[in-house]
Parts: structure tokens; sequence; C-alpha cells
DNA sequence: GCCAACGTTGGC
DNA sequence: GCCAACGTTGGC
């Protein structure tokens, strides 16, 4: 089993939006990153655990656990001309983009902020405290997420 | 709102 | 295949 971090601005879908989903289950999809997707159809299986981060925000951070519980498959919203992740290239027979179907675990009861995971020994080789990482759907160590797990109080 | 860093595009 | 221009991300 692996483990991933996941990035969404709250405003847009947050961890609260995913709550509320029918059994707390929704897809991840919008990805438009070769190195993001490849992670989703390459290397995501049903039981990877994942943390939830909130970006664009006030206090940029972590907020709480999910679950893969599908792996990759077409993103439809790629080939929907209405929808905001719409993709010109992207065809029916070569959907370019894929997504994984989450559900909510945990949520924290209060964000473990960015600047705090910046400060904690053990994690300064994840790519989120690099300077100027944009990457959307990062890889996390075991080693990572015990001492991440370590910080959160599970509201 | 600013702006540095990044990924993608497209002309050549 | 290079690389400048562009649009986007995301912390601050």
């Amino acid at each position: 089993m692996r483990h991933w971090l996941f990035k969404s601005e709250p405003d847009v879908f947050g961890i609260d939006h995913l709550a509320a989903c029918p059994d707390g289950t929704d897809s991840w999809d919008g990805i438009r990153n070769y190195q993001a997707r490849n992670f989703m159809r390459d290397d995501m299986k049903v039981g990877d655990r994942g943390f939830f981060y909130h970006s664009n925000t006030k206090v940029p951070g972590i907020v709480g656990t999910v679950e893969i519980v599908r792996e990759a498959y077409p993103d439809h919203t790629a080939l929907d001309p209405t929808s905001n992740y719409f993709d010109p290239k992207a065809k029916p027979d070569v959907p370019r983009w894929v997504m994984v179907d989450v559900a909510f675990r945990s949520r924290y009861a209060e964000v473990i902020p960015l600047a705090i995971l910046r400060e904690t020994k053990g994690l300064e080789a994840m790519p989120l405290v690099q300077k100027g990482s944009r990457l959307s759907i990062n890889p996390v160590s075991k080693a990572e997420w015990k001492i991440i797990e370590k910080l959160a109080t599970v509201a």
C-alpha cells in the first residue's frame, strides 16, 4: 500500500465537500498535469491512503485523510465542452486524462499548516515543502506518513 | 493582490 | 529540438 497527498483549493473542492458526497466518495477529476496523471494511472491502487491538502487558502495545510476506492479510469470532464476541465485534445478513444475515486476517511480537528510541515524533521524531502512545488498529487513515504499522522488530532 | 516558479505551447 | 511567451499555481 502506498501513500499520497492530494491538493485541492477548499473554495473549489475542500474536504467538507468530499465528506458530504454520498458514501463520502467522489472522483478526483480535473487533473491536467502529466506527472500527477501518471501517479494516478500507474501507481494508485485501491486501499492506498492519502492526505487531503488545502492549497491557495489562508492557512494552507493538511486537513484529513482519504482512501483510494477505485483505480484510474478516463476523466470524462475532459470531453465535456461545458466543463472547466474541457480539453479539446482529449478524445473518447484517447482519453488523455484519468481520475480515481477517493473516499473520505478522517478530518483533523485542526489543520496541520504547511509552515509546521516545513519545520518538521523527516519531511525535508517532501515535494510539498520544496520551493515552487506545484505538483497536485505527491507520493508520500511510509515514514513521512507516520510523522504527519503523529502531528494530527482527529476530530 | 503580488509575483516567483513552473509546465505547456508553438514558432522557427 | 530549442526556447521565448504565455497561462497557471499557490504561498505570502
